[in-house]
DNA sequence: GCCGTTTTCGGCCCGACTGTTTTCAGTCG
């Protein structure tokens, strides 16, 4: 899967392209990048199959990228990005990482003051040599020294489960003003992306200063970067960006729609809004002349452009605005049975009576302990001996809840280099359910891996396979293996896959539900619990469902009992 | 560089805030 790559390189001739000043092309080279990085197919696989055609039918995609893909896919290089990249040095377009240093004023620094390399500017910027360039003054100066101190610690986006419960304190604190009647958490926490930048916070007020005033005396907060009248934002001491926009009552659901985002979905809807006559902005909906039309709720706006309303977790311009018919996503109350947890009896923190009494207060139809197999001897494995007491165990629990709750007898069963599966087959039969995994010795490289699946996925003994990539977000990258080929395996064999609502791994991810959904596989989703409290996370596996595209008929464990029971082909 | 029920040429989202200005360019989302 070389898609991130030609991204990055997209996205990098982009910011050249800016700091040489060239116009319109960088946008056009960012809306092609942001094409790839939402598709839901491999840009290599495409080629193959499709040549250049196949590439270019991509939305964003001309002749003119689309050629530099395809060299870059035959030849490992492109060579007009090499000539560019000899023009502007790495480490000035890497400038730009600076808050509030854009592609003009690093231009500024490198062609008027010949700075060359972060290292270069910090010096220069202590030195007090920056203030004297036009457009800059001695503000500019500390921003810079500030920025290079966030960049050297480190940018990456935070986990929504991460940031979510700051988030949720944050608009439970506003929520509580009497200034403040209505509330928003916005952005792409809204959308519940993966990963998550900053947060942002939408409030309906008739006295925005007071809002401000509180907002801005956090005691969480660490730098106000800016305060407005309508807006602020400001830096928190977990390192995240926090920002608070005031609207009045006429305007909210413009607001929404347009700090939920995502940006690329904003400008969809802004053309679209111009096509008939109209003007979009984040105060509502207007006419010609400027008349406001509506902007209330978001419903009513998408309405009056002609448009099915669209659910948060789609809109990322990635199609959902052309659809005739939109999915009805699956809800968050849909599932009906958790999957995937572990218990004391290998890496669990609870027992597994404890994680079936939680799975009841969750009004779950039914649950499934799934302990690990004996291979994983660092989340202590059962061996056979141990397995036996196991089963012995979860028999009785099943028999002393049966009233209240549909106990399976699991195992997320490692899935050996050989593809071969890691308890035998007299073993795997005493169980109700199977979720096969792979945990290590997956550099082997791509057939490898993707022939150790297929095998255990033919073996006619797994129900489930688990986070199925193998990512650990911001630790991780997927392992590479040829999705296409394990998907279409999987639906051959009635195997589910998993999306793994931990909220480090939710693997599957969005894009490759959606791919998923589009072959028409089977998906659960699993909260790989290790403790009774983990079985919340279930909200994040059913928000990336929803981000691609799932509906509940597409989830295995949105069925009832009865359906389920069916489908896994066991009694 | 891309794209087309306004267009194969001429457009390409829109507004707030900041810092440096003395009316605005640049950046950000």
């Amino acid at each position: 899967m070389k898609n991130q790559e030609v991204v990055e390189i997209l996205n990098n001739i982009a910011d050249i392209l800016e700091i040489k000043k060239v116009e319109w092309k960088p946008i056009a080279y960012r809306k092609a990048a942001r094409s790839i990085e939402n598709l839901p197919k491999d840009i290599e696989d495409i080629y193959r199959k499709k040549g250049l055609d196949g590439i270019t039918e991509v939305s964003g995609i001309g002749l003119g990228i689309g050629k530099k893909i395809a060299e870059y896919l035959d030849t490992g290089k492109i060579k007009e990005f090499d000539e560019l990249k000899k023009t502007v040095p790495e480490s000035v377009v890497s400038m730009m990482e600076i808050p509030g240093l854009g592609p003009k004023k690093v231009s500024k620094l490198y062609k008027i003051l010949k700075i060359n390399s972060l290292g270069e500017l910090e010096r220069a910027a202590r030195f007090g040599k920056i203030r004297n360039l036009m457009g800059f003054g001695e503000k500019s100066e500390e921003d810079i020294l500030m920025g290079i101190g966030l960049i050297k610690k480190g940018h990456e986006r935070t986990l929504l489960g991460t940031v979510l419960p700051i988030a949720n304190s944050i608009a439970d604190g506003l929520r509580n003003l009497k200034e403040v009647s209505k509330i928003d958490i916005a952005g792409s926490i809204r959308r519940k992306k993966d990963t998550v930048k900053d947060i942002d916070i939408l409030v309906i007020s008739k006295y925005p200063e007071k809002v401000m005033n509180y907002f801005a005396k956090l005691n969480n907060i660490k730098a106000v970067l800016a305060k407005g009248p309508t807006k602020s934002s400001v830096v928190l001491k977990e390192g995240i960006n926090c920002d608070l926009r005031v609207v009045g009552e006429k305007s909210y659901g413009g607001a929404l729609a347009y700090f939920t985002g995502s940006k690329e979905h904003n400008i969809r809807m802004r053309q679209i809004a111009i096509k008939k006559g109209m003007k979009l902005s984040e105060y509502g909906l207007f006419d010609r002349k400027d008349k406001y039309i509506c902007g209330k709720n978001e419903e009513e706006l998408y309405s009056k452009l002609g448009l099915p309303y669209v659910e948060p977790e789609m809109r990322e311009d990635t199609g959902e605005l052309e659809l005739k018919k939109m999915p009805k996503l699956i809800g968050y109350n849909e599932i009906k049975g958790d999957l995937h947890m572990h218990t004391t009896w290998s890496d669990g923190f609870n027992s597994a009576e404890d994680m079936v009494k939680a799975a009841i207060k969750k009004k779950y139809e039914y649950v499934a302990i799934t302990d690990h197999s004996k291979s994983a001897h660092v989340a202590n494995g059962m061996d056979e001996k141990r397995f036996k007491k196991y089963i012995e165990e979860i028999e009785k629990l099943k028999k002393k809840y049966k009233n209240e709750i549909n106990i399976l007898k699991g195992s997320e069963v490692d899935i050996l280099k050989d593809g071969s599966l890691d308890y035998p087959n007299k073993i795997l039969d005493k169980l109700d359910i199977v979720i096969a995994s792979m945990h290590s010795g997956f550099r082997a490289g791509k057939n490898e891996n993707t022939n150790r699946m297929i095998k255990a996925i033919n073996s006619g003994k797994v129900n489930i396979i688990a986070h199925p990539t193998g990512r650990i977000i911001n630790q991780r990258n997927p392992y590479e293996i040829d999705l296409n080929a394990v998907i279409k395996e999987a639906k051959e064999n009635n195997v589910a896959l998993e999306i793994n609502s931990y909220p480090s791994r939710l693997d599957l991810n969005d894009t490759n539900i959606r791919l998923c959904i589009e072959n028409d596989n089977k998906l659960v989703i699993s909260t790989d619990s290790h403790s009774a409290k983990n079985l919340d996370f279930m909200i994040f596996g059913i928000a990336q469902a929803r981000r691609g595209w799932a509906e509940s008929k597409n989830i295995v464990n949105a069925m009832p009992f009865e359906r389920f029971i069916k489908f896994i082909g066991k009694k």
